[in-house]
DNA sequence: AAAGATAAAGTCATTGTGACTTTTAGTCCA
DNA sequence: TGGACTAAAAGTCACAATGACTTTATCTTT
């Protein structure tokens, strides 16, 4: 008698859900993509790691609900936010709790590797990597393979690598992001060919000091274009 | 005191809606982009036209929801159906009405265009051309925007123009349907060479007979291919 | 001053593509 | 019966994009 919309009206609840990703060091000091979950305190799964999520609010819009559950759950701020799918099949519960069917709106975030080093980590919030996750909750390993598989291609013709990036950056750091996101090395000289004649990305006078080698430019991103969302709603162009 | 579900444990209904789209002979013969739309006979936006959808059943997939209501209101059977996207922003009803929130999961579909000629066609249920539609209840007209860029997109890299097209077909054909969702003139030519290079369609043993020039070969699908829906949930390649 | 390292620029072959031409195989009509 | 007509089908050419690779430049370290 606990539930009060779902027990006689019969509709499903509606949650939101997001999908984090940032990239960390690894042992060996290369970025690697993460994501970040919570595990779950109650059943069903309990125990189980999960993407973290909430009920729908009447007041916020989808996206807003997405970005303030996912401060409140992990303490981040997204960078990029993106609506990645809606998941409502029915078989998404365990068989015993068809009644309570969920339809989740799922949302993908991009943070910056900074503030990922300082967040969270705690008992139940951590960071995982994206290339070797255990079995999760529901149908969340489905779930997290295909955000997985929608970063890697809205990289290419996006500028989605600033969200993991700070205002100014050597292109072979921006090429370490390309890498770790797609799980394979990149030419340098061919990613530089083709960074510059997309022209995203522009080069500042500072260069980085205090490599052992010659010192790389430094370069930033075009600005006047705003990350955060696309979708359908957006009123630019479409990429 | 009408709406049940809604009234005072405020959560936002949930329903599904579809952009069913088909191919249509113009009055110059020529195949033109054409969508189907329902009338609104109540409030808000009475008499105006809107995307054909109704409330989420407890029993079924999203999906079959889609197909079936897409079935129930206009008669057609979707040679494919994919999830576009789930619109739930605070702005979509009039201001007047925010407490009567929808989420709606817009699904789009393909339909053929036998099927299509055969169909409907009420006082309430119509098809327009999709290149000059006038204003749509709610947000409907943006939907419609984007579901035809995710058609026209998508058309490229997949084979759903099979979507719009028999068994069988020639070359001549296909190109018309690639230039009637594209919305402009393909070279011959260049179209052939790119059609047979993908590799997804092949010929068949037979021609067309009956036209006033050299009769071109039938073509079809390589088959074992299933059309229907894409998403995150096929278990196959993603393309 | 030489070694080591990466930045940055350049080379080369292959592929994909838009615009266009030529040849082929049928129908239609005088 | 034969030439006009039409679109199918094949081919040509120039150019842009890209993967693999080489060369040169510029810094730090020893």
């Amino acid at each position: 008698m606990s539930k009060l919309a779902n027990s006689d009206s019969a509709v499903p609840t509606l949650a939101v859900s997001t999908v984090i990703f940032t990239l960390r060091p690894n042992q060996a000091g290369a970025m690697q993509l993460a994501i970040a979950l919570v595990r779950r305190i109650k059943n069903p799964y309990q125990g189980l790691w999960a993407l973290p999520g909430g009920p729908i609010s009447m007041n916020e819009d989808l996206s807003t609900t997405a970005s303030r559950n996912l401060l409140e759950t992990t303490g981040l701020h997204p960078r990029y936010l993106e609506q990645l799918y809606a998941f409502g099949n029915l078989d998404r519960s365990p068989n015993d709790l068809v009644e309570n069917r969920v339809v989740s709106i799922v949302y993908w975030a991009l943070v910056g590797s900074e503030e990922a080093a300082e967040a969270v980590e705690s008992e139940n919030v951590q960071w995982f990597w994206a290339d070797k996750l255990e079995a999760l909750a529901f149908d969340h390993s489905l779930i997290v393979e295909y955000a997985l598989w929608r970063l890697r291609n809205k990289l290419e013709y996006s500028r989605l690598a600033h969200g993991f990036l700070g205002e100014r950056f050597t292109l072979a750091q921006l090429r370490e992001v390309y890498e770790a996101v797609l799980g394979r090395a990149l030419d340098p000289g061919n990613f530089r060919r083709m960074v510059q004649a997309n022209g995203a990305v522009v080069a500042t006078e500072e260069r980085l000091e205090g490599t052992r080698h010659r010192p790389p430019k430094l370069y930033r991103y075009d600005s006047t274009i705003d990350l955060t969302d696309q979708g359908p709603l957006s009123t630019g162009e479409r990429k």
